[in-house]
DNA sequence: ATTTGACCTGGAGCGCGCTCCAGGTGGTTC
DNA sequence: GAACCACCTGGAGCGCGCTCCAGGTCAAAT
């Protein structure tokens, strides 16, 4: 086990471009990577995981500052004031989010509702 | 009623800045808009109220694209090849992301469990 | 020996969604 | 009538998050 992984591997492993990986590992947010004797960047299964972690951050809309944070904080000799602090501000940020789109659902659904009954939206404009 | 508002009583009540509404306008996301005698724009409570479903929609991470097709649907001299389908598009990738959403949330929770536990994450790097 | 292929670096470029700005037009206030 | 205010237009600029590219290195395949 512990085996390591390509950069090719790691791109079809976690959806990200090499170009992403890379900007990532600049903006200090994954890695940094070890190197093989070419000089090329070796994946540990850790590493994958992480970058499963950060993508899934990302996902849900978190800007590169917040992800370096993020990562500063799990994996950082952490000069970080209020770790716990700013995850659960983080948290509370997702949560807001899940209800604006909780929101946003409900117009779509009575526009979709409007829109059936009667063919096309009347009230004027 | 069916009063109507400036655009700074505008920008007040929908939170845009006035850069935006004439940005969207242009992309015709809302509008056209009435003008006054000195060319300056005039808003009904029907604008209004379209800026706030925009606003809805937007927050909930559609592009301008997105919110241009949406608005022609709604509102349009629709040309609109499938309506129905599209707004059905739109809702399903509304609920994928909050299904993302949840997943980040949990992956948040494990990590403020883990850190309030130990303080730090040991788990290597 | 050459070609191929995976990867490297540094830096320029790009699309999106605004945001800012220069210069102008009316109406109101002093 | 000078100053002020709210607004107008057209166009340039910006920050973010990549994405693309030129030019290079090394090792394996032909």
């Amino acid at each position: 086990m512990t085996r390591t992984f390509t950069m090719g591997e790691t791109t079809a492993a976690t959806g990200l471009t090499a170009d992403t990986l890379r900007y990532y590992e600049d903006e200090s947010i994954i890695g940094p990577f070890a190197r093989d004797h070419r000089n090329h960047r070796v994946f540990s299964d850790k590493d994958i995981a992480w970058i499963h972690v950060v993508t899934c951050m990302k996902d849900a809309g978190l800007g590169i500052d917040e992800l370096r944070t993020f990562a500063d904080l799990l994996h950082g000799t952490h000069a970080a004031p209020d770790p716990v602090g700013f995850l659960r501000e983080r948290r509370a940020a997702l949560e807001e989010r899940r209800q604006v789109l909780a929101r946003a659902i409900a117009v779509m659904d009575e526009k979709i509702a409007h829109f059936a009954r009667t063919g096309t939206e009347e009230d004027e404009r």
